[in-house]
DNA sequence: AGCGTGACGAACT
DNA sequence: TAGTTCGCCACGC
């Protein structure tokens, strides 16, 4: 059973419109928590894996992060071009521009 | 109750 | 600018 942080953590994840990222920072501040690494771990266990778009989030620095879902990372990022999310070299192009930002 | 881990972040060198 | 170190919170053992 997830716990109910787990569950906000992928219903946050499930607000992300496609075309867009978040980052994990993000989403602990929407959460209203700084436990980043909690949200990594969160979606890392996340067994939603095609229910949630997990792949819509990367790291703060512009980096895609990592995937562990079928495929890793290179399917991350062949997710994310496919909704129109340039990624380049692992990293995401024009990054703030697609960051999509949380809102309370 | 304590320790180590992890799809991270920011600071420091 | 790039690489390394420390800090961070929730979870499992």
């Amino acid at each position: 059973m997830a716990s109910e942080f787990q569950k906000r953590v992928w219903e946050a994840v499930s607000l992300i419109p496609r075309g867009k990222v978040t980052t994990y920072k993000e989403i602990a501040r929407f959460l209203n928590m700084k436990a980043y690494r909690a949200v990594g771990v969160a979606l890392a266990k996340n067994p939603y894996a095609p229910k949630v778009p997990c792949h819509r989030v990367v790291k703060s620095n512009g980096e895609i992060g990592n995937y562990s879902a079928e495929g890793g990372v290179q399917k991350k990022a062949e997710l994310l071009q496919k909704e129109g999310v340039e990624v380049k070299e692992g990293k995401i192009a024009y990054f703030e521009k697609r960051l999509y930002k949380l809102k309370e």
